[in-house]
DNA sequence: TGTACATCAGTGAACGCGCGTTCACTGATGTAC
DNA sequence: TGTACATCAGTGAACGCGCGTTCACTGATGTAC
């Protein structure tokens, strides 16, 4: 299985094959310094110069591989609140979607969070701000609703370090016993929750162990006497 | 400044020398890629091979580096509950502590939890247990005291996470808006306030945004009864 | 007190390697006439 | 329909570089006699 030369007109055709085998290395090594041009060349079946075709230089490649994958988090962030109309409930899935996405795809998360601190382009400095702007699209609602109190730029910045946490400490520490399928939705719901309360306490103020267990109980109890069944529309209150 | 030759008995001296230096240029160049046998040789006024008499190779010296500042972190979380008895009090002040670490040592953060996975050897393998185990005993009062309930390993994972992350994305991101000296004592107070509320509710349930603004105004309303003046100690109760 | 010797901290030169990048070139294709 | 030519996708060989690592060596120091 030779590789053809492209007809005249189709040589963009090797953008994609490069970036598929830069890809394809990234995830079979695990780390962004397994990408090398020889590499990439000899699995996309082209002598290594051909690059110089596409690409500026190696890091507008691994850039291309990066930005490939800033759009795929998009579209999976985007899709994880549509049709959720309950704030809440619309944070909780976009951090849970995250989480999943991050531990679906460590090592391309890993590229784009965890890498080296040179290896950040204008393009991926905008592709990190759409994806502020995603959680932040997600926060503002439960600040409309009165659920969360606060300055919406603090909160959003809050509760990414949440979710990203989870995603980058499963993946840098992955012998811990994480439990993948729920930790992204349980997170989202602990920062949610915690996000919730400590914007109606004065964070100066010292409140005992003992008081905060009485408090809580009692909060449980006031939500459970709102509580609908579990996942039932929230269009219908009780109470 | 020439070094001198160091006296029979006292060649360990330069594996101090070389330790200090491999930091400097870390500090320096802000990535473990900039950590060189040469540059660090250089840098400690001996030739390269010289290293070896101290390191078995390259990456001996780099995990040397890198335990040198897990011993810091781990002194630094220990020191910062010290003489905290209230455990939410305390949980807050290790979360607040471990996020200032970070912040104040970026690069050195990077080195031991964000660099490339097969950097990880046996020793500092032990020393994120150490961590992990630092974490956990400042939530294991919380559980205790009956604030939080639960599996002590799985809060102790999702405090971890919600601190990492904030130390992580504001080194990987520092171009947000981040509000160093308050974030970590906020993110923890969030994450503490979350768990323990999250821990009375049923994870399945759905509860409409406005029952939350009813619960959490009672709450806080219920927590301000049994408020105590600002940083007052714990053992005098109000109510 | 003088001398031979073992010890050991550190040297100097060299190795092979894989890397990113450059540059002059090739050869099939579509097109103009 | 045949031919010359421009286009352009891709080649082959080579470049210099910095790296980790090896190995035989040096030369000052403390010690045994």
């Amino acid at each position: 299985m030779k590789r053809t030369r492209a007809n005249p007109g189709d040589g963009a055709a090797l953008r994609q094959t490069l970036l598929d085998a830069a890809e394809r290395i990234l995830l079979e090594h695990g780390t962004e310094a397994a990408i090398t041009l020889r590499g990439v060349a000899t699995a996309a079946q082209v002598t290594t110069p051909s690059v110089y075709l596409h690409f500026a230089d190696k890091q507008a490649l691994v850039d291309a591989v990066a930005m490939r994958v800033w759009t795929d988090l998009d579209k999976h962030l985007c899709a994880a609140r549509q049709n959720v109309p309950d704030p809440m409930r619309a944070l909780r899935k976009t951090g849970a979607a995250y989480v999943e996405f991050a531990a679906r795809h460590p090592v391309q998360y890993r590229l784009l969070m965890m890498s080296a601190p040179s290896a950040r382009s204008a393009a991926q400095q905008t592709a990190a701000e759409a994806c502020f702007a995603h959680i932040a699209a997600a926060v503002q609602p439960c600040l409309a609703a009165g659920v969360f109190r606060g300055d919406l730029e603090q909160l959003t910045l809050r509760m990414w370090a949440a979710v990203h946490g989870c995603a980058a400490l499963l993946i840098s520490q992955p012998q811990l016993p994480w439990d993948q399928d729920t930790l992204g939705d349980e997170v989202s719901r602990m920062a949610g929750l915690g996000t919730a309360l400590a914007g109606r306490l004065d964070p100066s103020a010292f409140y005992p162990a003992d008081a905060f267990v009485d408090a809580l109980d009692e909060t449980a109890t006031s939500l459970e006497r709102h509580h609908l069944a579990p996942d039932a529309p929230e269009k219908h209150r009780h109470g």
